[in-house]
RNA sequence: GGCUCUGUAGCUCAGUUGGUAGAGCGAACGACUGAAAAUCGUUAGGUCACCGGAUCGAUGCCGGUCGGAGCCA
């Protein structure tokens, strides 16, 4: 028994009406976003957010219920999709996922233990990555755990810098690979198998559209107050602060985004292969009725 | 028309006091455990504009041809 429908894959890649079209189907499904930017509250334009009235009266849960000044762990996202999720199921529904975060969307669906984090430690290990040098701290890391090092680059120090967080405060080996994934509750993945052509083609199309209708008054009315480092630098967002500020042309802006989105739909694509669970669908006609077709079998 | 500068990877450009070349960005592929629209890695791309000359040897020097830019007329 399914208990869980979850649409994943890359951005534009018709993920939002797909599920709309899914839910609308199923008669008692609601939707739960695993979209990252679009836990931002008045992030609705550039984030291609649906609204009510695309919702078509399909309950959305987890859209806008942050702050563009908050940030949220992976950790914290899967408090709130666990609340979300139990809420759906005791009401006798059915909880279709929708969002390309990859990261939120591991922690949300698959078992994955983080460890501890500590805000104080973290910020003094990035001061020090800062004044020793990326070399030095992957020294250290060698040092704490050889094995760890091997496979994290020095170039590479977020990862660095955690991996030496989480054994500080564990006391315990980092494991620097992902897990074989498994998921935590009965689980179905699909995800629709767009063309990178094809999707260049829609995000062009998109950016233009998001400009039309208001992505920087949406900007100016955001940067009243600070965001956050995560909110900072939504594609789009960054953009569209370098336009107001005179530092882009609008032109220049819009061609950026359409740069930008493309390249993270590539590496979702690159995530998202990887996942031998899921259910690709050829991007034709009858999309909705395969899908639903894979969801019945599966359930 | 004259003078000056210029032509090197898909793009922007380094470079070789003459021994067949590099970077950044892009591309393809990949990694990913409390920032994930994040943070990174690997690889593939070049008869160094074309023709000729001198040289053991030219992308580099000399001459010419073609293309680009600027200044003067």
């Amino acid at each position: 028994m399914t208990n869980l429908i979850a649409l994943v894959g890359a951005t534009a890649s018709g993920k939002s009406s797909l599920a709309i079209e899914i839910a609308t189907a199923l008669t008692d499904a609601e939707i739960i976003n695993a979209d990252a930017m679009q836990l931002y509250r008045g992030m609705d334009i550039g984030t291609a957010k649906l609204s009510s009235k695309e919702q078509r009266g399909i309950r959305h849960h987890l859209l806008s219920v942050i702050d563009p000044s908050e940030e949220l762990t992976a950790v914290e996202y899967r408090e709130l999709f666990d609340t979300a999720v139990r809420d759906v199921l005791s009401r006798g529904k059915t909880p279709v996922v929708v969002g390309g975060s990859t990261l939120y969307l591991a922690s949300a669906l698959d078992e994955l233990s983080f460890a501890p984090t500590d805000s104080e430690l973290r910020s003094e290990l990035e001061k020090q990555s800062e004044e020793i040098g990326a070399l030095s701290m992957h020294a250290k890391l060698r040092k704490l755990d050889p094995v760890a090092a091997e496979k994290i680059p020095a170039t590479n120090r977020r990862r660095v810098i955690r991996a030496i967080e989480v054994i500080k405060l564990s006391g315990k080996n980092y494991s620097a690979s992902l897990p074989d994934p498994s998921y935590r509750r009965p689980t179905v993945q699909l995800a629709i198998d767009v063309s990178r052509e094809e999707l260049g083609r829609r995000i062009e199309q998109r950016v233009e559209k998001m400009w039309r209708e208001g992505l920087v008054d949406e900007v100016r009315e955001l940067i009243k107050k600070e965001l956050s480092r995560t909110a900072r630098v939504a594609i789009g967002y960054k953009q569209a602060i370098d336009f107001i500020e005179g530092r882009l042309t609008a032109e220049q802006a819009k061609e950026e985004i359409v740069f930008l989105t493309n390249r993270y739909a590539k590496k979702q694509g690159t995530w998202f292969r990887r996942d031998k669970r899921i259910h690709w669908l050829r991007d034709e006609a009858d999309l909705s009725a395969r899908a639903l077709e894979i969801v019945r079998l599966e359930r």
